[in-house]
DNA sequence: CCATCAATTAGGCGGTTGTCGAAACGTCGA
DNA sequence: TCGACGTTTCGACAACCGCCTAATTGATGG
């Protein structure tokens, strides 16, 4: 999906990666839908309390709706989605995340 | 369109402006199409060499659909057209790209 | 005055995307 | 085992979007 650090897997890590220029473009396009971004600032803001069905509470979307916005955070690698049982923990990806907008700021 | 820093105009200003969240969507929907991003950093690396043939000879679009972009660029608040003549000459709003990158980084 | 040129507008075409309901899948508890 | 539940997949529909050509506007120069 997204680069990894390559020096190890730590989920929500903070140390850069480096994004491709595809990467970044599939990156804006999932911040460019209001209910993806509303998904971003919500996992920003509480580390970990993520399943989905928290989100279904907040967003005024169906459940089918909501996983595919999920796969596209997931797929443009701004999140991670552990699976656990019935339940689906949501991550932001701090990494992908402070890349990107180091990305943005160089231009 | 979008908020001036209120203490004057001043072109490719570099101080805070402040973006509504609509402000900062429109924006994100502006860059998640590769053409506009394009544009944008385009923009940003010259200065002020921005006349619209000039982006025309390395986009491979019509001058209708340049227009098209640059006018949605335009109503995100990204870029200045300043029509003189028969041109139009393109600049970037440093002052509301950073405040947009500012707006991110705070997450 | 008219031809030319830069840019915009109008209108339409085709592909993409957000959305939903329904069905399927996998897990957990009774 | 069976039903309930969280999540995903499927199939479809409507709206949106990027793109073009053609027509228009407005300015410049012969």
């Amino acid at each position: 999906m997204v680069a990894t650090t390559g020096t190890g897997e730590q989920g929500t890590g903070s140390e850069p990666v480096s994004l491709s220029s595809s990467q970044r473009m599939l990156i804006l396009k999932a911040l460019s839908d209001p209910r993806r971004m509303e998904i971003i600032e919500r996992l920003s803001s509480c580390n970990d309390c993520g399943a989905c069905s928290d989100m279904r509470e907040c967003l005024p979307i169906s459940a089918a709706t909501l996983s595919h916005h999920l796969h596209e955070l997931e797929t443009a690698g701004l999140i991670t989605i552990e699976r656990e049982g019935k339940f689906a923990h949501l991550s932001l990806r701090r990494d992908v995340w402070q890349s990107f907008l180091a990305d943005l700021g160089r231009l």
